[in-house]
DNA sequence: TAGATTGTTAATCGATTAACAATC
DNA sequence: TAGATTGTTAATCGATTAACAATC
């Protein structure tokens, strides 16, 4: 499973069809076809498989796709068996929104703490994890037994930079950075994704007319 | 502006232009040439002309793109000075992380109204906004003296093609959506855009290793 | 005028789709 | 076996990059 080889595009697309598959598996559907999926997905059957044998030949010609182990398949790609683990840096609405309803689990993600620089925020409880100081990160970080795997980063635009760079530097693996700051363009080396709500606004407003 | 004839990449990196241009501007900057602002913005300099191209002649030979000029063009193209009317539907913690956070006005949209079916919600008051019953939706949709042009979707996965369905059945024109169900699949005429957390997450999960 | 840089056409590259032999 | 459907190669399509004449 050469990761180098394998697109973007591609990469982009396999949470959905890990959706759309578990959805299936959920339901009790035992198998499909690329055909079938297709339809569902607003793909082309070519495509699916097209995309589904670059990490493997999940299906078997005259049946299609089990849907049980095409699942287990994709689920081991994504690595959602793996219970990375995460911090949620800023816990402002947004922060606390993702904390209290987002179901990290679900995509194998387990957040092992959250911080703040608003001392009125810092020792407070969200779902069962106190806000610490944003200033102790980094001790956080260097200290923790366990590596942690990505920087949830849901600060104000201004210090989106530092914190990315904190993490970035003591050993944090990946980023989610909700802030439009673009890290990009500055000397981050690790994964970056990103989600810009402006971006998305505005290409609906493009849309609109 | 035949937008039939732009593609949805190009689209798509249309406010990556306005937030570096914009910068530029609120930095005082006077001109730009397409390979200085490539290499701001990790672009080769040839998309930039290309991608500018598809809506006019903004840059002058010899000289560059003039910042406040291709700022405002940008702005009008992307229809920020149009002051869209927008609802948000579902003030759970991410409907209130948007309306308390997010500048809706720097991207030329204005809420006009927030929806929850939680009764202990409706009512209260969030950033300005009186919360108003889910149910009444409709209705309210059909007596509003504007159309409503974008319906903000921050409601569980649950009811999110209810909510949809009753913002594109009564005019509305645009859908920002923030759950995991995909509008997509079922009878959504208007465009849509998407804002998903778990397919954020996974990418990066894919790309750690 | 000379230098710089665009707008635009042509060349390249990559991604999607079509086709079909392999095979369950 | 016959029918279905994959895996995979080849063809097409679209997007990105390179090149350069036009021109400020």
């Amino acid at each position: 499973m050469d990761k180098k080889a394998v697109s973007l595009a591609v990469v982009r697309r396999l949470p959905r069809y890990y959706r759309y598959i578990n959805d299936l598996y959920v339901d009790g559907v035992e198998r499909i076809s690329s055909t079938a999926l297709a339809e569902q997905m607003g793909f082309t059957a070519s495509q699916i498989r097209q995309d589904l044998n670059c990490f493997g030949g999940f299906g078997q010609q005259g049946y299609g796709y089990n849907v049980e182990t095409l699942r287990s398949e994709l689920a081991s790609i994504l690595n959602i068996d793996k219970n990375y683990c995460a911090i949620v840096a800023g816990i402002g609405n947004l922060g606390r929104a993702l904390l209290q309803n987002f179901n990290f689990i679900r995509s194998g993600v387990q957040v092992k703490a959250a911080f703040d620089a608003d001392l009125r925020v810092v020792g407070t409880e969200v779902n069962g994890l106190t806000v610490r100081y944003i200033g102790d990160l980094e001790d956080f970080l260097r200290a923790h037994p366990q590596p942690i795997d990505i920087g949830i980063i849901t600060v104000p635009k201004s210090v989106a930079y530092d914190v990315a760079k904190t993490f970035c530097d003591n050993g944090v693996r990946a980023l989610l950075n909700f802030t439009s700051y673009d890290l990009s363009r500055a000397g981050i080396t690790v994964p970056v994704e990103n989600v810009h709500f402006t971006d998305s606004l505005l290409t609906l407003t493009y849309r609109i007319e």
